[in-house]
DNA sequence: ACCTGAACACCGTTCAAGT
DNA sequence: ACCTGAACACCGTTCAAGT
C-alpha cells in the first residue's frame, strides 16, 4: 500500500517524515499531545499536517505500524540467532521495555481504535507470524507444550501494557513472564 | 471519606445518583462520552453536574470504585462458598465478563489516571485484598504453588482487558486461563 | 444550599488564499 | 502540487443569575 504510491516531492516527503519523528517521540510520552502540538513541533501549518493524515487515528495507527514492525522483525532476529527458549525470553524482555518505554502510544492506539469500533490495528498480523516464528521453534525443540498460539501467548503477557513506566517495573515484569514461562512448559515432551 | 459526608439535601442527593447512573450505562459503552450526554441524559444542568464531580476524572474513578467493590464482593463470596479452585475460576469468569461488557470503562479509567501522570486507582487495595482470600485459599489446599502474589495474578490475567467485547470473546479468555492455571499448578504440593 | 444554562478556552478539522 | 494559518465546531470547565 503506502510502499507504491506516487513518488512526492522532496519537501512534502521531509515534512511527513518529520511529522512521524515528533509524534512517535511525542505520543511514547503521553497518549494526549494536541496534535497542532505536534504539527507545531514538526514544523509544519495544520494544512500540512491533515494532508498527511487525515485525523487522528490515521497518525496514531502509521506510528504504530512502523513500532509493531521493529518488534516483529526483532523476534525474528532472535528466532535465528538464539536458542529457542533464550530467543522467547528475550523477545519478551524487548516488549516489556517497548510498553514501559512508549506506554502513551498504547493508550493512544486505544483510544484511537476504540473511536471507530474496531479499526484492525496495521501490522498485528505481522507480530502475530514473528511471534509464532518464535513458538514454533520452541514447540519443535520441546521447550514449550504445542497447542499454544501466538494469539494465546500474546493474551497471556498482555500485563506488560499494565506496567508502570515510573515505576520499579523489571521486577514485576519478571515475574509475570516466569509464570506464563510455566504455563507454557508444563506438560511439554522435553520438560516433566 | 465520602460516606461520612454532611448528608444533602434528598434532591441534590438524588441528582448525584442519577449522574452516576448514566455514567456508569454510557462509559461502560464508550469512553468517550461527552459529559454534557451525560449531564443531559441524567436531566441535570451542567453546573450540577460539575458540583458533583469536579472533571471528568473524579466522575470515572468514582464509577469505577463501585464497579471494583462489586468484583472484590464477588471474590470474597467465592472464596466463602466455592470450593478453593472452583472460586478461583469463577472469579477469572465474572472478570471477563465484567471486562467485556464495561470495556470503554477500562479506557475511560486508563485515559484518565494517565492525564493526571498517575492518580492512583481508588479501590485497587480493596480488590486486591480480595484477591488474595482467592490465593490463599488455594495455597492452603495445595492447588497452585505458593509465592503468587495478588498483583502477580493480576498482571498474569490482564489479557481480559483486551478482549474484544464484539467478537467470540469467551473461548479466548478460557485459553488464556487455562494457561494461567497451568502456570499457578506448576510445582504445587497437590500437583505433579 | 442548590440549580440552570450561557460563556469561555482549547483542540480537532476544514478551507480560502498563497507559492 | 503543496503550504500556511485563520475559521469553525465541539467538548470540558466556569460562573453569573436564579430558586
Amino acid at each position: 500500500m503506502s510502499t507504491s504510491e506516487v513518488p512526492q516531492r522532496s519537501d512534502a516527503q521531509r515534512n511527513r517524515e518529520r511529522i512521524l519523528e515528533v509524534a512517535l517521540a511525542e505520543l511514547s510520552r503521553s497518549a494526549d499531545v494536541p496534535l497542532s502540538a505536534i504539527a507545531k513541533k514538526a514544523g509544519v501549518g495544520q494544512g500540512t499536517f491533515y494532508r498527511n493524515f487525515p485525523n487522528r487515528e490515521a497518525l496514531v495507527l502509521e506510528v504504530h505500524r512502523q513500532e509493531v514492525r521493529q518488534l516483529a522483525d526483532s523476534a525474528a532476529e532472535l528466532a535465528r540467532t538464539r536458542e529457542p527458549d533464550r530467543a522467547l525470553r528475550e523477545w519478551m524482555d524487548d516488549l516489556a521495555r517497548y510498553a514501559t518505554a512508549k506506554a502513551g502510544l498504547a493508550d493512544a492506539l486505544r483510544q484511537a481504535t476504540a473511536a471507530t469500533g474496531g479499526a484492525a490495528k496495521p501490522g498485528s498480523h505481522l507480530l502475530l507470524a514473528a511471534i509464532e516464528l518464535l513458538l514454533n521453534a520452541n514447540h519443535e525443540a520441546g521447550t514449550i507444550r504445542p497447542g499454544v498460539t501466538a494469539d494465546d501467548f500474546f493474551l497471556a503477557i498482555a500485563g506488560v501494557w499494565q506496567l508502570d513506566p515510573r515505576g520499579d517495573w523489571q521486577p514485576r515484569a519478571a515475574r509475570l513472564f516466569d509464570l506464563v514461562m510455566r504455563g507454557l512448559r508444563a506438560g511439554a515432551p522435553g520438560h516433566e
